[in-house]
DNA sequence: TCCTTATTTGAATTAAGTCTAAATAAATTT
DNA sequence: AAATTTATTTAGACTTAATTCAAATAAGGA
């Protein structure tokens, strides 16, 4: 790491953000040029300066959003991200890294993996952490065994709703609908899943986090 | 604040620790105990030595539960509890709160809120950041309403079932009951956890924990 | 004992869900 | 370009689940 690298932090949460500084003070020539806690102070103060890196905590609607992060990959393509996460959502990861970002570390991970993917957004290398690593393995290798990637956008969209305790008639007022879709949406997933009932899959989903907010 | 005040901190996830401590080591007289990651961890660790103060971040299944905060409040009376979480779940905060736990944060709080709790936790009185003060007045508004009430022992039996994805109809042949009883019990307990629908039910029940096996 | 809570059930009604079948649009393959 | 697959949408007839209203029994506390 030659001179000095700049970074900064979006993250709606005190302690996280703290958590991150705390991490960033242990290592020489990183300095922190900003923190953001919401969408629009980080595109004001992008507007000023752009970091190096920008560690970004993106899944806290309203705060931020998978769509900030888009938006910086957009508008500032120079700037490397360095995504974290706490969440499972294993498709809306794919998707950021089908966007094509580089860094990903999940809160889960050890100080170990947090270093090494900060020198690797320094190196603008590529970093994934063994959560994110899984994700890419299994969706590589898994077709026989059910799997949610196998899900269409619009049946993720119907499951999350059902995660939330929606049932088939508040979903279809939601995404102006018939019911009948909804039930045939639902009927197709239990079918892709191998599961049996509308209490089965609502378990499977909270089991799997897929929530998306 | 006297001589020194002993923490602990049991939090699943780096950078929350590494924010909790970043806090902590701004007030003097604050000794960090041990640091735990998950429930069995922690036990242990307490039947070595015991914090004053147990800060824990509950909500993260299967590391720490609900159940992690009423066995420490049940085993170790002493120790005053600060809980953090950054969830919605004003059911579980109700609880909580029900069990004697005096001092409440959650992750959205701001940095003022965060210190005033835990010198609070230090002087063991109370302390309920914004959000929490929301939820205990709107559950004192509302008298005339079903409260948060503890439920039977039978109706626990049948949200568990019900947080397994059994349908009633499952449930009554289980249980050896008419469907009618399951129908009944349920609505009662809907009606007590002010909840909507089964499928809030379902919701409540997995982020609660309340699945037995 | 009287009262409350817990537990249990039925009959009638309403709501939810399933099954069958199919139309449309978009994306892929040939 | 034409054919094929996949995704999304919906209806009608039918089945099952759930709610409402009403009530009986048992257990425990005031």
């Amino acid at each position: 790491m030659e001179a000095s690298t700049t970074i900064a932090i979006a993250d709606p949460q005190l302690l996280s953000r703290a958590g991150i500084k705390h991490l960033l003070s242990q290592n020489e020539g990183l300095v922190l040029l900003f923190e953001s806690t919401r969408e629009e102070e980080l595109f004001s103060q992008l507007k000023i300066q752009q970091p190096n890196i920008l560690v970004i905590d993106y899944d806290h609607s309203p705060h931020f959003s998978a769509n900030t992060v888009h938006t910086v990959i957009k508008n500032y393509p120079d700037i490397q991200l360095l995504i974290i996460t706490d969440d499972d959502r294993r498709h809306q990861i794919l998707r950021l890294l089908e966007s094509g970002v580089k860094t990903f570390i999940t809160k889960a991970c050890n100080e170990e993996e947090v270093e090494d993917a900060l020198l690797a957004a320094v190196r603008k290398e590529k970093f994934f952490c063994a959560k994110v690593l899984d994700y890419l393995l299994e969706r590589s290798a898994s077709q026989a065994s059910p799997d949610i990637t196998i899900l269409s956008p619009r049946e993720i969209e119907i499951v999350s709703l059902i995660a939330k305790g929606l049932v088939a008639k508040e979903i279809a007022a939601e995404l102006h609908l018939s019911t009948h879709t909804v039930y045939t949406h639902r009927k197709n997933i239990l079918k892709k899943l191998n599961l049996r009932s509308s209490s089965e899959l609502l378990v499977f989903a909270l089991q799997n986090n897929l929530v998306t907010g």
